[in-house]
DNA sequence: GGAATGTAATCAAAGCTTTGATTAACTTGA
DNA sequence: TCAAGTTAATCAAAGCTTTGATTACATTCC
């Protein structure tokens, strides 16, 4: 991945990570580059992959990435409640109670009180929200796979693996699951 | 990485990738699933590892990580233009604008106008944004190495480069270069 | 039973992001 | 010269996110 250029002048988004890489090498010499360029190139992949999906599926169709999150788990796990929505999306609760707000005035995701529990909330997609999310997945999973087609499936394979065991025991960290 | 139990129920953020690409495998067969499992995964790591970073080593120093990105692109660019680090940085002129706006309040960043073009705005790191920086690039590049650190150095090297090589042709959408 | 504790959802404030409009300044060319 | 077009920055509106209250309901245990 290295360019040839690397004067400021010249840099360029795609040039950025080893320029940033080489001078910063310099300036803080203890530091780890094979870290930092990892870390740096995983987030530059990420942000370039969810702006793509999300300007070419999901905008067009009205809707934001974060929304159809939410109305995913939600297909996917019939009722429930919005406190297991956010744990499975990884979102705060608030986060999801927002969200659900814009997505019940867009009539996708019913509304109703818990007949168990006087506090919780349960969710449903409507038969709007329902038919919505079949046909943008198949174009979501469609952008997809243009994607991760410049990787063969082994690639993919590897891929997929590394980030899986990048994660694995990120439990280490106390982090909060947000994903 | 597949779990054990399946269940709605039982359902845990680690276990959701296998739960949903299991589910919508089965109700959209013409789906690829290992394409939606790599977008997935790529998409869960990158934001818990964002996340700890952000809450473990940039909100404690009372900076976000957006404000970090555009602090980093200054000190590595020198007297920058605002036009040049919403390029560098993959945001839109709009968001670097309003970031530097916090950063010039809390004086890490100072604003003067372009010699050369009336419309341009020159930005460098003030005294006290040079210290923060790079204080807060150890910090941060310690926690890369911590969460990278689960990987072999091979690994971490197999995985920067695929992740280079998805992003490579990535130009073929005419995607912005959002990172 | 009833007080203390815990939990679900929501609200509020602050910050970041987007797109699209606006303002100001530079550039081009008749 | 000066009108037309382009570009840099900013503004405005809308949406999402966070943390930290607040409200309402449940549970625990004396």
């Amino acid at each position: 991945m290295p360019q040839e250029k690397s004067e400021p002048d010249q840099l360029q988004f795609w040039s950025f990570v080893d320029y940033a890489v080489a001078r910063t090498a310099q300036e803080i010499p203890e530091l780890d580059p094979l870290a930092m360029r990892l870390v740096l190139t995983l987030h530059r992949a990420v942000n370039m992959l969810v702006y793509d999906l999300e300007s070419s599926v999901h905008r067009p169709r009205g809707w934001s990435w974060p929304g159809f999150r939410v109305l995913f788990v939600i297909w996917l796990t019939g009722p429930v409640e919005a406190k297991q929505v956010a744990e499975l999306s990884g979102m705060s609760r608030a986060a999801v109670s927002a969200l659900v707000n814009t997505l019940e005035r867009d009539g996708l995701v019913a509304k109703a009180r818990s007949p168990h529990d006087g506090r919780a909330v349960n969710l449903t997609l409507t038969d709007q929200g329902r038919g919505a999310i079949v046909e943008t997945f198949r174009a979501h999973n469609t952008r997809e796979q243009e994607w991760v087609g410049s990787l063969s499936r082994e690639e993919q394979t590897t891929l997929t693996e590394l980030l899986g065991k990048l994660i694995a025991d990120s439990t280490r960290f106390d982090a909060r699951h947000r994903a």
